[in-house]
DNA sequence: AATTTCCGTGTGACCGTTTGCATTCCCTGG
DNA sequence: CCAGGGAATGCAAACGGTCACACGGAAATT
């Protein structure tokens, strides 16, 4: 039992130490049934013995499929992704399945380069979060049937598995609690107007003000990209206009944060003189003073749900494809108030 | 030129398209510098039309490295973990390295089996955040001389190559501000006591009460472990003990945050009646209000760091091991003033 | 008792590359 | 004119597994 080099202990030595063939060893090692109970016992001891561990590559390469999946981000520096990513880290636990994380930097030759390589065998299935238009790529992957789910997308069309949360409802909701409040002149500071989840969110904006007839006035709209510094001028602007608006709807938590800075430094208060709600509900948002009435997204959970979409289109690629939307939750914090109008 | 069925475009095709040897396609793909100009040219010609794209697997298996580094981690929820991973993003952008990212959910088999599977070709080196004491496989990574580089942790030895942050100079720096600012009785919440992060920072508070003649008292330490609940009750209990302490200082930010919630809910002003001063600098240490006073530690330089030392480890194993200590900054916000006595 | 069935195991081909070595061809110099 | 040398290319053996198939022998069927 000498011990070889470091990572070239093989099945071929597994199968000599444990007197059988390497193909009983390969056996054994994918629970197949039929090996008499005593020799698999003997296979099981060489392994430790030799402290043998498989080589997953080339499993692989024989096997056909990698354990693997891949998640495409176009970075992971957002708490965003941090949550979503927790999810599926969460429902892959359990699961026999790594994960290979690609960032894109927002470079779409990047996405489909990735895409390629992963799924030329290093992966067997693909999680993508790229909320803006998906590129080619995309066709290319329905093509060849390779599972894959986009996460907080809409997808396309009817053929793209994907998990997302209920955008334009959850806007309604929070607008719709803004008016209860009284609040006529409500401002909105949109997200990145080229991702549909920012559209789906002013949409809902729009109509929960029709619902409530209440005309919808383009100047209290501002455009924001989901990150702090528009959230803050955007802001600036609407409480330096005319007729300012006595609340404010960001179409994310951080754009929310940046309204709140803007707020305060034209001395004013949150709620009394401007009610503030965010989108996401990422973990800060309950930090801020005040904290922030927020729409909460499941974040976590539609990286699960996504994940365990994909592990059932791994093993049965024919499988009818779902698109599932998880429901928004109005969280109710410090950041509103009734008007005092 | 039929297009073959998904995945199956291997270089033997290529080869025939192009009137080649399939090794001449190798050695196109490697960049080889036996190949005529115009042969290259040819076989580059076919790969584009046949859609060729490489098997990383087979490649891997028949040359023997993966093009991956394994990243372990606890846990991805934090936004800590994330601006590490962004800063190792950041540094395998530009090289040809993917990115396997392991979380060991605070298990420490979990953490062995990983780091054997990754070892077993799966990874050409490992990146580990585990702030705790790392278990037996770390011995296993050094007796193969496996490349590995720890990140915010010291190592144990000078056997490991490391990359940390000066955490004992920077809780020093910290409480010597609070000093400075007249502060007597300062408080302290620590961080999780298994890490040696934590003991750091403890130290760092002690030895600069003791450069400033100020007796350490143990009444004034509290335990936590880096997640706002114990901040919370930690100063709570600091806050109702009959000699308060005028200041606090949380082992991170997270904790911090924990930390004002319970002046806040004593009734008390941050930072009039109480100065809080957090560590790490993450985000939204900034976002807060008021701003938190902290000691900024540079997570994503650190990841970088370390990706860097390790890509050059992977180059040349038997180049000495580096280990490194990036200088932390005490970044002034408004979470500290002189105390009013 | 002969034939079939089935269980447990071994043999060999293959997965898609890389790589050492052999081969071919052309060019150069003696 | 021929040996020698290098450049360009091909062949075949790995890499470490999986899997279809073959095979021997014991149990079950006829």
């Amino acid at each position: 039992m000498s011990r070889k080099l470091p990572g070239s202990v093989t099945i071929v030595d597994v199968a000599r130490e444990a007197g059988v063939s390497y193909t009983t060893v390969s056996r054994v090692l994918n629970n197949k049934n039929n090996v008499k109970a005593e020799t698999r016992e003997r296979v099981l001891m060489a392994m430790t013995r030799l402290g043998y561990v498989v080589d997953q590559r080339a499993r692989s390469l024989a096997g056909g499929h990698s354990q693997v999946i891949g998640l495409l981000v176009h970075d992971v520096v957002s708490t965003y992704i941090g949550e979503i990513i927790r999810g599926i880290d969460a429902e892959l636990f359990s699961s026999q399945y790594d994960l290979l994380l690609y960032t894109t930097h927002r470079r779409k030759t990047k996405e489909s380069s990735h895409v390629a390589t992963l799924t030329r065998g290093l992966a067997d299935g693909l999680l993508l979060v790229l909320p803006r238009t998906p590129g080619a790529y995309l066709e290319t992957l329905r093509q060849y049937r390779f599972p894959h789910v986009l996460i907080d997308h809409r997808g396309v069309d009817e053929k793209t598995a994907a998990v997302a949360a209920t955008n334009r409802q959850g806007a309604y909701d929070a607008t719709e609690h803004l008016i209860e409040l009284g609040h006529r002149r409500i401002g909105f500071i949109t997200g990145a107007v080229d991702q549909l989840c920012a559209q789906d969110r002013l949409e809902g904006y729009k109509s929960a003000l029709i619902a409530h007839g209440i005309n919808f006035d383009p100047n209290l709209v501002r455009e924001g990209d989901f990150f702090q510094p528009l959230g803050y001028t955007g802001a600036s602007e609407l409480l330096e206009s005319p007729d300012p608006p006595t609340a404010i709807f960001a179409s994310n938590d951080v754009s929310a944060f940046g309204v709140m800075e803007a707020i305060r430094e034209h001395d004013l208060r949150i709620p009394s003189d401007v009610s503030v709600v965010g989108f996401d509900d990422i973990p800060q948002a309950s930090h801020v003073h005040p904290a922030l009435t927020t729409v909460r997204q499941p974040l976590e959970e539609m990286g699960r749900t996504a994940t365990r979409m994909l592990l059932e289109l791994i093993q049965d690629p024919l499988r009818p494809l779902e698109r599932v939307e998880l429901p928004t939750e109005l969280v109710l914090r410090q950041s509103c108030c009734p008007t005092n109008s």
